[in-house]
DNA sequence: GTGAAAGCGCTAACAA
DNA sequence: TTGTTAGCGCTTTCAC
């Protein structure tokens, strides 16, 4: 393996000035970088990651720590982050909890990142108040993606207000019995997006008048499988709703399936809205509350790299804008429908 | 940051025999071990990774070079690959080409994965003689998830048999004229299960002494959009076949849209099957050739640790095996059905 | 079973 | 603009 060594012999020069003209350092002559980038080509020359981290204290890699990938919304922003990073030569290195306790108790706790990299992006997952003191205790940058941790730098969409315009969504179009399917709003993957979603969801109807019943809020925990339960006890229900609003397109798609099994058209006798835009919700033909996904990834990566450029940078809260998506899961409630 | 010298001088001992004692190495008694351990675990020391990385030559990380991670089947053997990595404490730093030549060029040409990983994981790309070339020269172990590289180590399914298997479903059924949606053959995301499976496709129907129409081929690009364009070209024939055969569920569950667009139901008036098993083929009630996907990520992933273990290893060529999954987008054709 | 010592390949003061 | 000189924190012979 050729080193820095070796080029530096190579155009009889000192190692310092080769590390310098190869990082594109100022206070080298036009010459000698010109001399040292071709003899470092034609050297076959390759920097070690490790050694310039030893020695630099600099690992040039960031930390994504996502729930489970194989989820749409993770992928999508890890995706956006993983652009913005490699632009600027960073690496991402991927920590999938996948619902794992044991897994993100390993992240967390013990120091898996210290001394791993330089930067953290932490995806819809509210650090309990013992794993925020190790992440601060790390020192670095650290960013959280949907979810809101005031006083920490976060990129999310406004969950409330999100869920207010689905479920004035459907309070518009004349539903009075709205079901909500949404996710646990504390445990082991603890997002903060629950517990805001469901309350836009109470404050709407609380405003429209509809006294709100607790039978019709069902927990999906955010996957299709969990949507589709929940639907199925929502509109089996005697008195069952005309609307249903799921707090994710995941569970909007399950919920679309139970309707289907129980016999109930949609958007005739029940009306279906999530959040997301998926990008299968086009294909089921979903109304939903669209969020930028692969944006938030973006911006969380950007937002990292500017903390570690700038010494002096402050934590900040980005949200991003979402808007409401009508399809043809939706429609004006029918006078004999939601009774 | 507390040092393994720290620790050395807690207990008393050479940072060597500190060293021996965390990473478990034989010819170190009992006590001074759970010294060692007990003084580490209070003192708070994190080894470093780039210290032993320089000393050791191992960074203990593995590359994922992976064409998008948002399409759930990379995502899903990423998770598998994950999982085996995490548990023997193995990184997994993740490269997404994103459709993106460039970002693929800059993987293979530039020498980004040389003394950044131990082991390399390639997704379902076929690399280029040159590429091939290239990732020989890192001198470590190279697994290839979802195409055919002989000489190498992969890990995939028959990717024919899977094809002749979808395809056999239809002939039995009763169809005839029967459509095919692949992908290009060739192309900067170069896979090799596209032309496996349209072989697997034609044998079929040449078996069944149907003459194949190169008219019911169609390239559908492995999306969703892509599925949907070429099904609709395919169904708005005047001789529209009575059946699509689908190289991925994306591209089936593309036309299943395609199809409800023209007004044609499912499966009366057309079959559609696709491959893959995908996590929404079911909420589609989509007839499939399932693949064990989470399950090849692991084994792949199983296989560079194997490499990385013992010197004297030889790539393995790993097939999984596949199952037809009939659920209800395929039925018996119509007698008017195809013409 | 343990220790001394020599690096691994780079960066960062400090000089010149 | 360039060079000298110390390390960064660990692993790994080679002794004992």
């Amino acid at each position: 393996m050729t080193s820095i060594k070796d080029v530096a012999r190579d155009v009889e020069m000192s190692t310092a000035t080769v590390s310098r003209a190869l990082r594109g350092l100022a206070g080298v002559s036009g010459e000698t970088r010109a001399r040292v980038m071709e003899s470092a080509q034609r050297l076959g020359y390759v920097p070690s990651p490790s050694a310039a981290g030893l020695a630099s204290g600099q690992t040039r890699t960031v930390a994504v720590v996502v729930p489970r990938v194989t989820q749409w919304f993770f992928a999508a922003v890890v995706q956006g982050a993983e652009e913005v990073l490699r632009e600027s030569g960073y690496d991402l290195l991927l920590y999938n909890l996948a619902g794992d306790a044991s897994a993100r108790h390993r992240v967390f706790e013990t120091s898996l990142l210290t001394k791993r990299v330089d930067a953290v992006l932490v995806l819809s997952l509210k650090p309990s108040p013992d794993e925020r003191e190790r992440l601060s205790r790390l020192g670095r940058p650290v960013t959280i993606v949907g979810a809101d941790m005031p006083g920490w730098a976060t990129v999310r969409i406004d969950d409330r207000e999100a869920a207010a315009t689905a479920t004035s969504h459907l309070v518009d179009l004349g539903h009075e019995r709205i079901g909500y399917i949404g996710g646990a709003t504390e445990g082991v993957l603890d997002f903060t997006a629950p517990s805001a979603r469901l309350t836009g969801y109470r404050c709407v109807l609380e405003k429209a008048g509809v006294e709100s019943d607790p039978c019709l809020e069902a927990d999906g925990g955010f996957t299709i499988a969990g949507g589709q339960e929940a639907a199925l006890s929502l509109l089996q229900r005697p008195d069952r709703p005309s609307a249903v609003f799921a707090a994710s397109d995941e569970m909007a798609i399950g919920a679309l399936r139970a309707a289907r099994e129980l016999g109930l058209r949609v958007p005739e006798d029940v009306s279906v809205v999530g959040i997301d835009d998926h990008e299968m919700a086009r294909y089921f033909d979903l109304t939903t509350v669209a969020q930028p996904v692969h944006e938030q990834g973006r911006v969380a990566a950007t937002q990292v790299l500017a903390a570690l450029a700038d010494d002096d940078w402050t934590p900040e809260q980005v949200i991003l804008p979402t808007e409401l998506v009508v399809r043809r899961t939706t429609a004006r409630r029918a006078r004999s429908a939601g009774r």
